[in-house]
RNA sequence: UGGGGCGUCGUCAAAUGGUUAAGACGCAGGGUUUUGGUCCCUGUAUUGGGGGUUCGAAUCCUCCCGCCCCAGCCA
């Protein structure tokens, strides 16, 4: 592609970056950051984040950071900073050298708050957090004054010193900012910027009783990093003004604060905490469920890291609230899949076909192609007998009129097999069919016609004896409704039939022999992935995501 | 009812006063096909509402309406 050629919309962030270049702010300089707390899992949500700091950064020949927002010991711990990392490094990212936490920059958050202190702009303040709440004002009244707000310099550098060394208790005392308590922005109104708190932290340990509050420590860790520019979501917009007064009022590094909005996904919810209740109340199996929205359940799942990153790209970005219809993607990994993912034959609901005339002694190998969307994958040999399975709703006696299957007397293909016909079928004492007899064509060897007759039907197929078992487990969307938080209570929203087990699959022999987690499709059906509860003896496999049906929608738009 | 932000196809989302208002997904229809998959083709909005400025407005002004965020010693 040349330059020429180039899309030419860009979004508004990109823009702002193109003009900061152009312009020659920070030098041409472009350095991201993601910045997460280390107290969960990282979501979908967090892959736009992430893909916009880091791509961006990137794609302007800069840098991009990883750093570990650790500022409140009660909420973080290291299993955290461990998922997020392998998350991270999954979608396909490398900070390279450029790993920090904010808890490494506690100390100079200090000196930066004595010298705020020394320029009159903090005060320690002893109201109890009850009283501060009621100092604050409402919308629409300004706040009063802290009684403490007046304290000398000398006054507040000697309490907040021993506010450091621990001669208070918790929660005591706190060192505000001394801004404008009538500000309309609340944030303005003397925001709290150390709290006294006696937690272990998960890397400073016991060192600290006092902890920094993010809107002054956000800021001075972009800060201090050279961050150029800070893209965050949207809810933090109106913390901008207190991000820029802090760096202000330091005169120091001031990085560029750029918000956008946050990724909703209909049928799913997006935030920590619902997640965290759809856990804590065994809704889902973990965090790593197939069906949850997060990184670890999407890879489990078996989405690619390139699909994500594909979806994440066709969003765009805007500052609008907005839910993406999960059908786009859906078809992002669809279409990720569609290339790269091999094909297998696997019966999920079998339908024993017996072909009659077919020796039951014999057996042969036929030539499947791998992917016939990648010639380079190849072909496999696989085993046909006389005794066989097919999908059993691949089936019908008295035939759909645009049913192209599989009923009686009339003729399909089995895939890269032979042409058969069924001329009978056995039924148990219910009616039920429990068995196909059939005749196959020798002629039509591999699927062909040597006189050029056509069947409008081609069924998967597998081998009763060659074939193995296994379990399979489908999926579909955790919610009901398209946006779950419309409900009064979005728990009474979930589907019921977002998982169903199936136990009586049979499956090629050399899905034994796959990795877990590598996508195949099982030809007409989906894609799938072999999950890691299988063991020697059982083959489990999620579904990733069915194939596109459009035999279900002709059946549907009948009704 | 204070402040901040946002309203363009069913869903995302372009358009930066001059285009028939992009594109993608979805949906509908058709073609190809040894996966009812893929692929290909066709169709699918006058921009929240009213006034105004202008030769010309989704873009500018104005009034209204609607939605989101903010009253943690969370991030």
């Amino acid at each position: 592609m040349t330059s020429a050629d180039k899309e030419k919309n860009i979004d508004f962030i990109r823009e702002i970056v193109e003009r900061d270049i152009r312009e020659g702010k920070h030098d041409g300089r472009v350095h991201t950051r993601f910045p997460p707390e280390p107290n969960g899992y990282l979501h979908i949500g967090h892959a736009k984040a992430i893909c916009i700091n880091f791509d961006i950064a990137e794609e302007y020949d800069g840098l991009y950071n990883l750093r570990f927002d650790d500022t409140n010991p009660v909420k973080e711990d290291v299993e955290y900073v461990e998922s997020i990392m392998r998350d991270i490094r999954w979608l396909g990212f490398d900070w390279e050298d450029r790993l920090y936490y904010a808890s490494d920059y506690f100390d100079r958050m200090y000196i930066y708050a004595e010298q705020l202190i020394d320029k009159g702009a903090a005060y320690v303040c002893d109201l109890s957090a009850e009283e501060v709440r009621e100092h604050r004002g409402t919308l629409t009244e300004p706040g009063r004054n802290s009684p403490w707000r007046n304290r000398s310099i000398e006054e507040n550098l000697d309490l907040f010193r021993r506010m450091k060394a621990g001669e208070f208790p918790d929660g005591t005392r706190t060192l505000r900012a001394k801004i404008d308590m009538a500000s309309p922005n609340m944030n303005m109104r003397d925001p709290a910027i150390y709290r006294i708190l006696r937690k272990s932290h998960h890397r400073t340990g016991d060192r600290w009783c006092i902890y920094p509050m993010y809107d002054y420590a956000h800021c001075l860790e972009d800060s201090i990093e050279g961050i150029t520019h800070s893209c965050c979501s949207i809810e933090f917009e109106d913390h901008r003004p207190l991000y820029d007064w802090f760096l202000d009022r330091l005169d120091i590094f001031h990085p560029q604060q750029i918000e956008f909005a946050r990724l909703n996904l209909t049928y799913t919810v997006m935030s920590k905490r619902k997640l965290a209740m759809l856990v804590e109340n065994d809704l889902v199996s973990g965090w790593d469920d197939p069906r949850m929205p997060t990184l670890s359940g999407l890879r489990r799942r078996g989405y690619t890291p390139e699909a994500i990153r594909d979806f994440i790209g066709r969003i765009g970005i805007a500052k609008r609230d907005s839910i993406v219809d999960m059908a786009l993607l859906e078809y992002c990994i669809r279409d990720d899949l569609n290339r790269r993912a091999p094909r297998l034959m696997a019966v999920l609901d079998p339908l024993k076909v017996i072909i009659k005339n077919y020796p039951s002694d014999k057996s042969e190998e036929l030539e499947f192609i791998n992917n016939p969307e990648d010639s380079s994958a190849g072909s496999r040999m696989v085993q046909f007998s006389r005794e066989l399975y097919i999908e059993r709703n691949d089936f019908q006696e008295e035939p759909h009129r645009k049913f192209k299957r599989l009923s009686p007397g009339r003729e399909v293909r089995l895939r890269y097999a032979y042409l058969v016909t069924c001329v009978d079928s056995v039924k148990d004492e219910n009616g039920n069919v429990t068995e196909l007899i059939c005749t196959y064509d020798p002629e039509t060897r591999g699927g062909n016609t040597p006189d050029g007759r056509k069947v409008k039907g081609t069924l998967h197929w597998v081998s009763a004896v060659h074939s193995k078992p296994a379990e399979v487990r489908l999926y579909d969307r955790l919610f009901t409704l398209e946006n779950p938080l419309e409900s009064d209570d979005f728990i009474d929203t979930i589907n019921d039939e977002s998982l169903m087990v199936i136990n009586r699959c049979r499956i090629e022999p050399s899905a034994a022999d796959l990795a877990i987690g590598e996508p195949v499709q099982f030809e007409r059906q989906g894609y799938f992935c072999k999950d890691p509860d299988s063991t020697e003896g059982k083959l489990v496999f999620n579904r990733t995501i069915s194939l596109r049906d459009t035999w279900k929608r002709i059946l549907k738009n009948q009704k």
